[in-house]
DNA sequence: GAGGGAATGATATACGTCAATCATTTTCTG
DNA sequence: CAGAAAATGATTGACGTATATCATTCCCTC
């Protein structure tokens, strides 16, 4: 009860090895008949092709390239890491990483670096924002047979093979509903006022989130003040909510939609008397301290190690032309809180291998 | 600058190539000189036995072992249908899986299952409860090198290769944390009172919720009420909620532990005026309709389909003498509310493969 | 029914490893 | 130093597929 080979597929088609290697790989000069019959012997078979041997045969080793921004938001390092942390472990399975770093925010020098891409990559993944210029590349790429995954950001839909990361609108509302559920409790005299914070309101992922926040918290009875804009810089960040606070001493919570979260955790462990709920997006070094000392109280993360790895499932589905993987493994945003925060510590550390020992 | 092969090595340690096979494999009858020029070799080439090529050779399938509860309980079933979904997935690797359904609860038929399984597979998965005779089964079954990997109820530390799953205090504390972040605007004066429904005492998990919450509860103000015990049982659960409600009108929040979930939200349903902030367990049917409907307020969740990929990912680095895969993507509870349920879509459709084309 | 192109079969080599055999050389022991 | 034991080298046939070559057979057309 082996898996059935090529071999036994020509037997039980009546052809020989080389007619149903053929079919199998499109090579053509072969008759319909004999392109059914084998066709048919595939399918009651149920013969599925060894990708394993074939690629050794093929001598193939996949490539995969990422365009990744480069700068030292906590964020983008820990995609970068995630990424050099999948090419150690996917050594094993002959795929082999390339990372390119672009200026953040750029999306010029993104277009160009896409455009100016070598061809010899077997699909790649890219933080995209959704300029003309782009897309074009992109398309591009595509129609040289090389499949673009977009990474945290999307860009148009019906251009790239698939898209990696979270819906930021839906983040948006979650944050919004954390907010509702910390204000449930308030009279209704006093509904609570919310500060939202953020980077830049060109950033499509920024207004996306204010959007999804907003649209949850209508009718609430919280009122949205505006935006304050602090270029995800920790500097303007302390300069402009310090502000905001003297201006506004009644404020009951604060959504931070960007960076520059240090800037906001120093005002906050000055802050006398009750603190506003505050809610932060992506889980680095500055926002666990925050969590942990209870300056903060919810962080909305995108789990970026889990987010590469699933970007290379897709890539490899895609580089083999096979199904893209269980979508129920899909990124959604994760509440972090002072008591899940995930552990840094190994899994259980894994049994001594002796010297020479074979697995 | 493609990969080094065992030629290469051979070539480096100046030996044949049998002599650095009879080395990597651990056949015996190797000069202990040899032996270092090989391990030295393969040291500085960098070399790394290409697993893909040794599993063909030696027509290698793996097989893994899943012991899991039956019975209709939602958790189960989808832990089950998530071992189907990997099935699938992975046959493209050569892996093989056994699934063998126990009674639930039942660890003398658990302990019998351990006992009587064939040794016929490379790694088990069970979900383990911690008595002296499956600890005993499971030793066994690692003395006679099969490694064991707990799932979601662990067994003694030091027995199994692995754990992989929510660790239940820190579940428990993150429900306790959604409860007092939504009761945190209350007045000093009526600080809230909580109802923990519990499965039953006796089980491990659910009374390691139970402790995290009333840690994180503690000195909160809130009062967490003496638990409720339904069996898991929805019948239970509304004849004994309903009683409990009518006890005391101002219980202000709602915390259950374990399953029997649709008879709390058909209470729910009935309650008018304002009810209490619901925190329920695992995203089932139930409590998916629970949230989007707004009778619950937030369901804890431990991604049962991630957890099983995760098991697999770990049996199959055992059963390669490879280290256990990236901690990173370990499993925390997964808070989810109204707003960041999964959608039940998928990625996005694959591309059409034309007739007999290759990938 | 001959000629020509299309279709097919047979066969070989390679990919990197495993597993085994057999001949040969080296090292050890008394 | 002979003889035995240990170590090594050389070689071979799998595993399942890719890819290529060459000879043969089939079918269509004139």
């Amino acid at each position: 009860m082996r898996k059935p080979t090529l071999q036994d597929v020509a037997r039980a088609a009546g052809v020989s090895y080389a007619t149903a290697d053929r079919v199998l790989n499109a090579r053509g000069n072969v008759a319909e008949k004999s392109t059914r019959r084998v066709l048919q012997a595939i399918e009651t078979l149920g013969y599925e092709r060894d990708l394993h041997a074939a690629n050794l045969s093929r001598g193939r080793i996949y490539h995969f390239r990422f365009l990744l921004p480069g700068g030292d938001h906590s964020f983008f390092r820990a995609l970068r890491q995630a990424v050099e942390a999948e090419a150690s472990l996917r050594r094993i399975d002959r795929i082999r990483f390339s990372l390119t770093e672009v200026p953040t925010l750029d999306s010029d020098a993104l277009a160009r670096a896409l455009e100016e891409l070598p061809r010899d990559c077997d699909a790649v993944a890219v933080v995209a924002t959704e300029t003309p210029r782009i897309s074009a590349a992109i398309a591009a790429l595509s129609a040289a047979h090389i499949p673009v995954v977009t990474l945290v950001g999307d860009a148009a839909a019906d251009i790239r093979a698939a898209y990696v990361g979270i819906d930021n609108i839906i983040a948006g509302r979650t944050a919004g509903r954390l907010m509702r559920i910390a204000h449930m409790a308030r009279p209704a005299t006093d509904p609570g006022l919310i500060l939202p914070i953020i980077g830049a309101m060109s950033a499509r992922d920024h207004r996306d989130r204010l959007m999804g926040a907003k649209a949850v918290l209508d009718g609430s009875g919280q009122q949205l003040l505006e935006a304050v804009v602090v270029d995800d810089r920790h500097d303007l960040m302390r300069q402009r909510v310090t502000a905001a606070l003297a201006k506004t001493p009644a404020i009951s919570g604060i959504y931070s939609i960007g960076a520059g979260n240090r800037g906001l955790i120093d005002i906050l462990a000055r802050i006398s008397g009750p603190r506003p709920f505050v809610i932060m997006h992506d889980l680095t070094p500055t926002t666990r301290a925050g969590l942990e000392s209870g300056l903060v109280d919810a962080v909305i993360d995108q789990k970026p190690a889990q987010e590469i790895a699933l970007a290379v499932d897709v890539m490899k589905a895609l580089a083999d032309g096979r199904e893209l993987p269980d979508p129920a493994r899909d990124i959604t945003p994760t509440i972090y809180v002072k008591d899940n925060l995930p552990a840094a510590l190994p899994l259980t550390a894994p049994a001594p291998l002796a010297a020479g020992e074979t697995p």
